[in-house]
DNA sequence: TTCATTGTGCAAAATTTTTGCATAATATTG
DNA sequence: CAATATTATGCAAAAATTTTGCACAATGAA
């Protein structure tokens, strides 16, 4: 079946005119002969239609571009934008990228038969970011990576304010010692759960009493309660930079007969679905990826609009974060 | 940048003439210039590469269509597809259908921009499959969804032999008792793990005295224990049709200061992250995702390739699982 | 070496897309 | 409500793009 002008024109009853001057933008895209003709366009894959009317209100292609991981939150964060661009009307497609090939060269295919892209790529440099923005120079792109210097418009969780909550409610709780797991000081968020905790313990004139560096696992978490059963420091109120290793920290507590809460008090980070579960139910910190999600697809589309004027340095947005109260905060 | 044939024709050196019958395959696409034809042709995304040359070996791009949810098994299913294509050399990308759409066009327009589809959507109907199959006649398209009368040709788990591999050990372990928490109903590889179980029993002309309705989650694992425990049964080993269920009966059983193993002995089926942390740590039957992804990969490219003859009712091909024996399983 | 096969470019032919012009439909303004 | 401006449409001519006939070169097999 051979796709072109002729094809949509049979398949709409307008002319061969009418649509070819639809998919050249030389008509409005706002008009309902408009609108059937770019639909038919895009059902049979026409491949001019991409460049016609974009900021009509036609459905968009969003590539969510990441490197896939099998963890949790990977599946949570690809639920949700595929909830929210659903709701839009929107059409995402989610892919990885190859890094033993030039990013360059995938990127660039993938703006072929994408408005926007959504960027989730924690590990890539400022350098591989630079790269990116000068080969697709104009085309739009937003990002969701926790970076200090980011390169493109980026939408994050607020992980110092996180911080500053757990701190917080250890300090409402009557906790006089604080303890924190650290995570991976390569992670931008990581460090900024810290500082959040560091800093709102500071302004109460209260200090950290022990810490101890993890990397994200469980199993530093583990490590992480050996360590400081080990040097017999107890009725204090743990920071841990992520679920992952409150759990292992409370697992490995298990079987050393002490008590949490009471002993070891703990607040975790991310609201992974273990810590529903894990006995006792872990008080965390939760993110709302839903409104992350929303949030970012709704600049984007913007952007893609073009109602939006792309200043020259990238523009932080920090997504609230809340604390779920649930067993291991404070003595019941 | 206008992308035509003079493009493609600047870009590499070949004449106007050459270009155009690479593209309409008049030349065989395994010259050299044919490749860098093509090459070009799809980085700048040539609305006709695709017809070129399916056979030659070019990359090939493959869609993994589901229905997103946010569960650990799809990030596992999505990181494992990515990698084995990754290895291929062919690019995947993912896409969650919306069922308030017609399937029928949304895998029409997929359909344009890929060279194949792995369905992975356990929900649909044999109805549904068959619109699929209509409206889609000639292209390839494979499934990894578990159910009993497929339409296309299948890749899944032996969850039968799940089921048999738990029975099997529970005998040698010289269990007496056996019990099930079985998955819903309607999904057609819990019946199957459950079967498997029962069916091998029976073999040893053993049987089940205790069963109880689960539907995969968490809650219903604690509600079999409450079940088991208020019928005062004990000394048997129980099949879990999943992890969840399993995990959610040994925590339920943490507050009845009850032994397991030993009062209860249990195996669970899927292998998720949470069974190797969870103390005690679950006995369970591991699914191979790798080398599902494999299999399934590698005969639909074969079947893109035009090297597989397509009968007329539908293969199913069962990748096998194994049992990894941790500590829930028999008495130490 | 000879002959068959495949790849290549030029220019002509075929096809596809765009545009000038006339007219119809719709919206705007006084 | 009429007058006027704006936008949309189709036909046919013009422009652009793609395909193909023909001549010839390169490669490999007999």
């Amino acid at each position: 079946m051979a796709t072109g002008l002729k094809e949509i024109s049979n398949l709409t009853g307008y002319s061969l005119s009418t649509v070819s001057r639809v998919l050249a933008n030389k008509i409005s895209g706002n008009s309902p002969s408009a609108k059937e003709i770019l639909t038919v366009a895009r059902e049979i894959g026409y491949s001019k239609y991409r460049d016609a009317a974009p900021s009509s209100n036609r459905i968009l292609d969003i590539a969510l571009i990441t490197q896939h991981f099998s963890e949790e939150f990977y599946a949570y964060l690809y639920a949700s934008f595929d909830k929210i661009c659903a709701e839009q009307n929107h059409s995402l497609t989610i892919h990885s990228l190859r890094y033993n090939k030039s990013i360059k060269e995938q990127l660039l295919y993938l703006s072929q038969n994408h408005d926007g892209f959504i960027l989730f790529l924690p590990t890539l440099d400022t350098y591989g970011y630079d790269v990116i923005k000068k080969s697709l120079e104009g085309y739009p792109i937003i990002s969701i990576a926790p970076v200090f210097e980011p390169v493109f418009d980026t939408f994050t969780f607020d992980s110092y304010q996180g911080g500053a909550l757990a701190a917080k409610q250890f300090i409402e709780s009557g906790v006089e010692k604080f303890g924190v797991i650290h995570g991976p000081p390569e992670k931008w968020e990581a460090e900024l759960r810290k500082s959040g905790f560091y800093d709102t313990l500071e302004k109460e004139s209260k200090k950290v009493s022990w810490s101890f560096k993890g990397d994200y696992s469980f199993e530093s978490g583990e490590m992480a309660l050996r360590d400081i059963f080990d040097n017999k420091i107890k009725k204090i109120g743990i920071f841990a930079s992520n679920d992952q290793m409150a759990v292992g920290f409370i697992h490995a507590a298990l079987e050393k007969n002490v008590k949490i809460p009471g002993d070891y008090n703990i607040i975790g980070y991310d609201n992974i679905l273990f810590s529903k579960i894990f006995y006792p139910k872990l008080t965390t910190i939760n993110t709302d990826v839903d409104q992350l999600s929303f949030e970012a697809l709704d600049y984007l589309v913007r952007m893609i609009k073009g109602q939006i004027k792309s200043g020259t340095a990238a523009k932080k947005t920090l997504i609230p974060v809340n604390l779920v109260e649930r067993d291991t905060d404070k003595m019941r």
